[in-house]
DNA sequence: GCATAATTCAAACAGATGTTTTAAACATAC
DNA sequence: GTATGTTTAAAACATCTGTTTGAATTATGC
């Protein structure tokens, strides 16, 4: 038997991915879960602790493999931006084994987390990303000292843009793909995709203004 | 005197902006415009049209201006990647002379329309982009015709997501950059230190992976 | 100036929201 | 087995939501 804390964390994932924040009301998700209203309150307090209970779990689990594979890389002695880049990959995937379409519900939320509102899940997020994105910021501006720092806070948000942005829609865009093209896709391919992509655009030089086509 | 059709609408933008769709009650758009509540539903309907009309008037203006811009560069013979993406420069701050503050406005609700629930609104601002976000990629097409259609899928979609989630949650990077670097930054500084670095990533090879460092 | 239409207004509507309350059921320890 | 603490249950709470109503007001055309 699941307990009652688990089966409204399980649920509200669910809705809250699916249908956002506001618009997903705590007799929807206990209706589904099938537990009584007032357990919200009982073992969360409120709708926006829940709220932050449901992010914990995958931050949880997110920081902690993005730690692990900084540190692999850092190890390296010539790592590339690339390399950096391509340290996401694995933690964002493995959320699929944290729960199935882990990575997407994620992704989802991520994306309606930082349109929200007040911001209090942006703020909250932070703090618990703030050390490691330090490091994942130290590790890409050693791939391009040369970069003013101002320059290099541009650029990562620029990419954090990028990725958020476009895995928090990735439905919208699988589905685009294969109707169009054919081509089913997985969260993976598309961080894939986007890594090299994002590198490109890191690694430019701008003091050579893009003059250099043939 | 301002007719009441239009204070509403000033009103309701801005608040949008400010605190979202769903978390704007029509309450707090009709006490902070000094109109009866029952007018919004008088003038609009209801507030999901009342939200599109908000849109629909910055959407005119850009559409309009960005036609303009993609007009002249069709012209030029040997347009750029960098030329095709600057063109997005003007038709986003001449918004500002639409409205005070008007590019911050729209960049807020356009990022706040992408991740609503339904995605009616992203409905309804795609039909009116369609032709000219077609152009716009039949333009950047032309740049990189070695590009087969799926890649090219995927990089205007990233790029999109750095475009809207950098200008949509601006007022924080400026805020950032201000105290971490003491400088100042416009929308239009921020767009134009934006258009180079996508145009290096656009621009990028994929058939030559990256290894081409010194 | 009068009839007609357009607009504003206060009030009420019906429903949904998060949260609290109070009692019942359950589990655990002694 | 009784006492204690934890969890569930149903109901009510107060408040807020978008929308509608019907009368009062204002503007418009003739």
């Amino acid at each position: 038997m699941i307990p009652t804390k688990d089966k409204i964390l399980n649920t509200a994932e669910e809705l809250f991915a699916d249908h956002g924040f506001a618009e997903t009301s705590l007799r929807m998700i206990t209706a589904k879960a099938n537990v009584n209203l007032a357990s919200v309150n009982y073992h969360f307090g409120s709708k926006k602790t829940l709220i932050q209970a449901v992010f914990e779990r995958f931050m949880q689990r997110f920081t902690l493999d993005l730690g692990i594979e900084m540190d692999k890389i850092e190890k390296q002695k010539n790592f590339k931006v690339d390399d950096v880049l391509g340290g996401l990959v694995g933690p964002i995937t493995n959320l699929d084994q944290l729960r199935p379409d882990g990575s997407a519900v994620f992704m989802n939320l991520l994306g309606r987390a930082y349109a929200e509102t007040q911001g209090h899940i942006r703020r909250f997020a932070m703090e618990h990303y703030a050390d490691v994105l330090k490091r994942f910021t130290q590790l890409l501006h050693a791939t391009s000292p040369k970069l003013l720092p101002d320059e290099m806070f541009w650029r990562l948000h620029f990419m954090l843009g990028s990725f958020i942005f476009t895995l928090a829609g990735h439905q919208a865009l699988q589905e685009i793909s294969e109707s169009d093209f054919d081509q089913k896709v997985s969260i993976e391919q598309i961080v894939k995709r986007l890594v090299p992509f994002m590198a490109a655009a890191f690694s430019y030089d701008s003091t050579l203004s893009a003059v250099t086509n043939p």
